[in-house]
RNA sequence: GUGCCUGUAGCUCAAUGGCAGAGUACCUGACUGUGGAUCAGGCUGUUGUGGGUUCGACCCCCAUCAGGCACCCCA
């Protein structure tokens, strides 16, 4: 194209239409959190590496983190993620802080990764987290909060799910199966990779990680197995609870859901849209028993999990669950008849921002056509003229955009009248 | 980081190695105080970028950048 500087790969510019977008989505989840009551927080974009190191999973950080060295010679990360930062925050304050922490956030995240559908470099994320409980009923909470706002955009149960695991269960399973301690995070990497393998290829992979063919059919038979949450009390108490708070239809036992990063310790689970249009995980979290310790507090017990704003936003658009939105905050233009009739209007658009109605003036004297057509692109939905007629008269000429009807009132009926259009829709 | 596919007007896309086009959008007018609809006319290009092959390249080859899909990973 043009001599234009193209942006960073994988950033996204936000034109005003899809900042509507994004601030529509903020402000939903914004009210999901606060209806369970969770306070709102934020922490600095930038980090230390040496925050995720231990943490955070080895692809994480080594592979997907921006880095740099900063003036001073120290090494800098764009944050890729929430809750070591989290830990921090909480470690630092652990002995003021009033627990059970329900807190939330929503703001900018940087992997380096390969951009592509649903998965760009620069992304909004929403994380909630609950600090200072450890029960069932605290990961119910979670789940169901993540419910509510799948429940909140517009997803049914038809099109959304929420699977639900728990690594601790899983850990009993595998020692049934008598696979040794070392090699259970490999086989959770092969529990993870099952949906995206064929079957022959997977079982080879079992096998070369060094399962005997009798470890791989109970493996098997477990991940098959719907029923088997049965036997873990903690499963147990937590579909109890979401029954209870009338959000079980959102969910369901999926034992093939393991995720990545290594802290968690408990209840896992991601939400997936099961109508076929995108495959990637809506959400995700867990319990993380140790990251409190692990960055220097006492020991302390979480649950949370995060969404990123572009998976969401394509399944909603792909949906067609967003909602219209203004583009622009006025829906109200006064025209500028001539130069010497805009003291006029300017003083008339003053008159109706005083009594609270946003207002757009055009800036300049133009042909009435061009002023009608913009106010027409703008999406507004009245339009004031104050011509020589009016002028002498003491009234103005409103129309209303959507009915293409117009009227000559009294100056004085002119906020009533322009109320009444802005409310009629 | 790996493999495959695609880059042509602001946008969506045509053009078999032989004059770069259509729809839409935009601008002007029909309509000298009124947007959307209709009609008429007009504007729009370093064919992503840089090389190469050829009498001649949007087309073939190489490189590079960007996007899409599948891996990897994950929000």
């Amino acid at each position: 194209m043009k001599n234009i500087i193209p942006p960073v790969k994988g950033t996204r510019d936000f034109y005003p239409e899809q900042m509507a977008m994004r601030t529509w989505l903020y402000n939903t989840v914004r009210a999901v959190s606060e209806s369970f009551g969770y306070q709102e927080w934020d922490a600095p974009f930038l980090e230390t590496l040496q925050l995720y190191a231990a943490k955070s999973g080895e692809e994480l950080v080594k592979k997907q983190s921006y880095v740099f060295t900063d003036r001073g010679g120290d090494e800098i990360t764009l944050r890729p993620e929430l809750t070591p930062s989290l830990a921090r925050l909480i470690a630092a304050r652990q002995s003021e802080l009033a627990f059970p922490a329900r807190w939330w956030s929503f703001g900018p995240f940087w992997r380096y990764e390969r951009p592509g559908r649903g998965r760009s470099r620069e992304f909004f994320q929403w994380n909630i987290d609950m600090l200072g409980v450890n029960s069932p009923e605290a990961d119910a909470e979670l789940v169901a909060i993540a419910a509510s706002f799948l429940k909140a955009v517009g997803l049914t149960p038809a099109q959304a799910r929420i699977c639900v695991n728990n690594r601790r269960f899983m850990d009993l399973e595998f020692d049934a199966l008598g696979i040794p301690p070392e090699k259970k995070s490999e086989v959770s990497g092969l529990v993870d990779r099952r949906e995206k393998m064929e079957p022959g290829p997977w079982e080879t992979n079992a096998l070369e990680i060094g399962l005997t063919p009798q470890q791989l059919d109970g493996l098997k038979s477990l991940l098959a197995d719907g029923e088997r949450w049965r036997k873990s009390d903690e499963l147990v108490r937590l579909f109890a609870a979401l029954e209870s708070l009338g959000l079980k239809e959102y969910t369901q036992f999926d034992p093939n859901i393991v995720r990545g990063l290594l802290y968690y310790t408990g209840t896992v689970f991601e939400a997936f849209d099961i109508t076929g249009g995108v495959r990637r995980a809506i959400l995700g979290g867990g319990r993380y028993d140790n990251l409190l310790r692990d960055v220097g507090g006492e020991p302390l017990s979480g649950v949370g999990f995060a969404m990123g704003d572009v998976v969401i936003t394509l399944i909603l658009q792909e949906l067609g669950l967003i909602p219209p939105l203004p583009v622009t905050p006025a829906a109200v233009l006064v025209t500028i008849f001539s130069p010497e009739l805009l003291p006029a209007s300017f003083s008339l658009a003053a008159d109706l921002r005083r009594a609270g109605i946003n207002v757009t003036c055009y800036p300049e004297s133009a042909k009435l056509p061009r002023q009608f057509k913009f106010a027409d692109r703008m999406g507004m939905r009245a339009v004031l003229v104050v011509g020589p007629d009016e002028a002498a008269t003491g009234k103005v000429t409103l129309k209303n955009l959507a009915k293409g009807t117009q009227e000559t009132i009294l100056r004085s009926e002119v906020i009533v009248s322009v109320k009444r259009i802005l409310e009629s829709a």
